[in-house]
DNA sequence: GTGAAAGCGCTAACAG
DNA sequence: CTGTTAGCGCTTTCAC
C-alpha cells in the first residue's frame, strides 16, 4: 500500500530515482531500458526487475527532446464540408493508429481544406510530429507541395504524379476497368458515369478505368453519358433524369456517396434496379451493403491502407527505404444491383 | 537567400540562437514571447520584430517539458468493429481538433474497445496528453473508471452517473420523448421502438424518452412493440417482422444504423412509408438526409458537441472550473417519413 | 561494464 | 527591468 502510495501521489518515477534506489547511474538505467550500449547482464536484469515491480514507464516527451524526436505522426483529414461523414477517413484512421500503437508512436490529427493548410502548417512549425500521412490526394495538392518543401517525411493514401512522394493506394484505374468490364460483357449496352470533384486524383482514375474498359473491349463510350464534378445533389438529380432518357441501362457511381443519392432518385421515380435499370458504385461502405437491393460495388480494404501508411511512414521516420508505390488489393462484389 | 538558407539548412532557430544574436539573455526572450514576467517594452519589441522576422517557432515539446505539459489532448474513439463507419465519431473528432487548434493544442487519438482500454493506458503512461476526451459513454464505463483513478482531466461526450465527471451532451429523453409525443399526437396508435445496444448510456436514455412520452399523454406502451439491443441485421429483420404482424403504424428506431437497416428491409417487403408504416430515427445523418422518403429525425449538432468538449477539456487543464454537465441543442426535423 | 557531464529547448525561482 | 542558475527526464559522448 505504501509503495503503491507513493507511486499515486509522487509524480511519476524517474530513471533519476531509479538510479538512486539502485545505487547506479542515470546512464546505466538508460542503457539497461533502451539495451544500448554495453552493459553487464546482471545489472541489466536487476534494473528490469526493479522497474516492472514499480510499474516504470519513460518519459517520452523527455525522451523525444533529447533525440529530437516526437514519437508523434500526423494524420491530415479533410474538414470540407461535404467529406465530413465520409467513413472512408474514419477507416484510414483506424489502420493508422493500429500501426502507429504497435511500433509505440502516437497519431495526432488535424485538419485541412481544399484552400487552408494553415492548421497543417501550425502542426509542423510546433514541431509536434515526426512525419505526416495525408488521406486524399488532390490534383493541385497543396499538403503534399508545403510538406516536401519542410523535409519532412511523408506518405500520401491515394496517388500522385510526383514519384519521389511515397504513395499507398489501391489501383484505382485496373478495378474500375475490370468492374466495367465485367458489366459490359454481361450485356450493359449503354453505361453512364456519374463521377464526383475532378480536383482528386481518384475519381480521374476512376474515370480513366471506366473509359479504358470501354476501348479495351472495342466499345464506344457515349460522352453524353459521362457527368463528372457530381458534386451534390441537384447536378446527380439531373444527371439521372439525362441518362433515363437516353435510355441507359446501367449507371455506374464513382463513390457511395453519389451512389445513395442516384438510389433515392430511382426510387422516387420508380425506376426499378435492376429490372429498368442497373447499378453500380465504384467505393463500397457500410450503407450501400444494407441497401435493396444490394449493391455491386468494388470494394478495398481501407484499414488496411491506413495500417500500410502507417508502416511506412514509421520506417521512413526510422530511415529505412521504402517503395515509393505501394498498391493494397481490391476486390469486385456482384450483387442483384446489376444482375 | 543566405537567411532563409539558414532556417532551413541549421535546425529550427532556438531562444538561444536569439537572445545571443541580440545579446540578451534566455529569460529575457523567453518573457518577451510569453508576456509573463516584467520586461521593457522596447526590448520585448525588438524581440518579437527579430522573431517575425526569422520566422522563429518555440519549440512546444520543450516547453511542455519544463511545465509538465504537453499541450495535447487526448480523443478515445471506439474500434469496435460495428461503429468503427459511424459518423458521429468523426464529426466529433472534427469538433474537438477546432476547438483544441484555436487554443493552440493538438489532438492525440487512440481507441479501445468495449473490454480493451489498453491503448488507453498506453497514451496515460506515456504521458503524451494533458486530458482527455472520451466520446461514447457506456453503462459499465471502463475507460472513465480508469481515467478517474489517474486523476487526469476528463470530458465525456455523452452521459455518466458519476456527477463528478464532466459530461457534454444533448438531453436524449428529452428530445426523444418531444419526437415520440409529437408522433403519438399527430395520431400513432401502435408504435414500436428499435433501439441499440443498453450498454451504450445514449440508447437507454433513447428508451427512456420515448417510454416518457407515452406516459405523459397516458398511453400504454406494448412491451412486445419494444425491442433492444437490436445490434445486427438479423435480430432487426426479425423484429420488423414481429412489429407488422402486430400492426404497428409506426416504427422508431434509436440511431440511423438500425434506421437504414429498418428501411431496406422495409422495401424489400414492400412495405411502403409512410403509408403503411411510418418511420422516425433518433439520430440523422447523411445517409437518411438523401433517403427517399425523407425521415423523420431528431437532430443535434455534433461538431458543436465536439467544440464544446474540447473547450471544457482545456479549461478544466488551465486549472478552471466548469460545469459538470453541458447540454447542446437538439432538433426535431419532421419529413414526410411520418406523415 | 559503468559513470560523469553536457545538452535537447524552454521555464521559473531568485537575485541584482 | 534583466540576468543567473537550476532544473524538466532522458540520451549521449567521452573517460575510467
Amino acid at each position: 500500500m505504501k509503495e503503491i502510495n507513493k507511486q499515486n501521489a509522487s509524480k511519476n518515477i524517474t530513471i533519476g530515482d531509479i538510479a538512486e534506489e539502485l545505487g547506479l547511474s542515470k546512464t546505466t538505467i538508460s542503457r539497461a531500458i533502451s539495451g544500448k550500449g554495453r552493459i553487464g547482464t546482471d545489472t541489466k536484469q536487476k534494473v528490469q526487475e526493479y522497474i516492472k515491480e514499480h510499474n516504470y514507464k519513460p518519459n517520452v516527451i523527455a525522451k523525444g527532446l533529447a533525440q529530437s524526436k516526437t514519437y508523434n505522426i500526423g494524420v491530415i483529414l479533410p474538414a470540407d464540408a461535404n467529406l465530413i461523414e465520409i467513413p472512408f477517413f474514419q477507416s484510414c484512421l483506424m489502420g493508422i493508429c493500429e500501426a502507429a500503437a504497435s511500433l509505440d508512436y502516437d497519431v495526432v490529427v488535424t485538419t485541412v481544406t481544399e484552400d487552408d493548410i494553415t492548421l497543417l502548417k501550425r502542426l509542423i512549425d510546433n514541431q509536434k510530429v515526426d512525419g505526416v500521412v495525408l488521406t486524399r490526394s488532390l490534383v493541385n495538392d497543396m499538403p503534399a507541395k508545403y510538406l516536401k518543401e519542410t523535409g519532412i517525411p511523408v506518405v500520401l493514401i491515394g496517388s500522385n504524379e510526383d514519384e519521389t512522394i511515397i504513395q499507398i493506394d489501391s489501383n484505382h484505374i485496373a478495378g474500375c476497368c475490370e468492374l466495367t468490364s465485367i458489366l459490359l460483357k454481361s450485356g450493359c449496352e449503354q453505361m453512364a458515369l456519374l463521377a464526383g470533384n475532378q480536383n482528386h486524383n481518384v475519381n480521374r482514375n476512376r474515370c480513366e478505368g471506366f473509359m479504358k474498359a470501354h476501348r479495351d473491349l472495342n466499345r464506344n463510350v457515349d460522352d453524353a453519358m459521362v457527368f463528372k464534378d457530381m458534386n451534390n445533389k441537384l447536378l446527380i438529380h439531373k444527371a439521372v433524369n439525362q441518362i433515363m432518357e437516353r435510355g441507359a441501362d446501367c449507371i455506374v457511381c464513382s463513390d457511395d456517396f453519389i451512389c445513395s443519392i442516384v438510389l433515392a432518385k430511382l426510387e422516387e421515380e420508380n425506376w426499378s434496379v435492376p429490372e429498368k435499370i442497373k447499378v453500380a458504385s465504384f467505393y463500397n461502405s457500410a450503407g450501400l451493403a444494407s441497401h435493396n437491393p444490394p449493391i455491386t460495388a468494388l470494394t478495398i480494404n481501407v484499414k488496411e491502407l491506413g495500417i500500410t501508411a502507417g508502416q511506412h511512414l514509421i520506417k521512413m521516420i526510422s530511415g529505412e527505404i521504402v517503395d515509393h508505390k505501394s498498391l493494397v488489393n481490391y476486390e469486385i462484389v456482384l450483387k442483384r444491383s446489376t444482375n
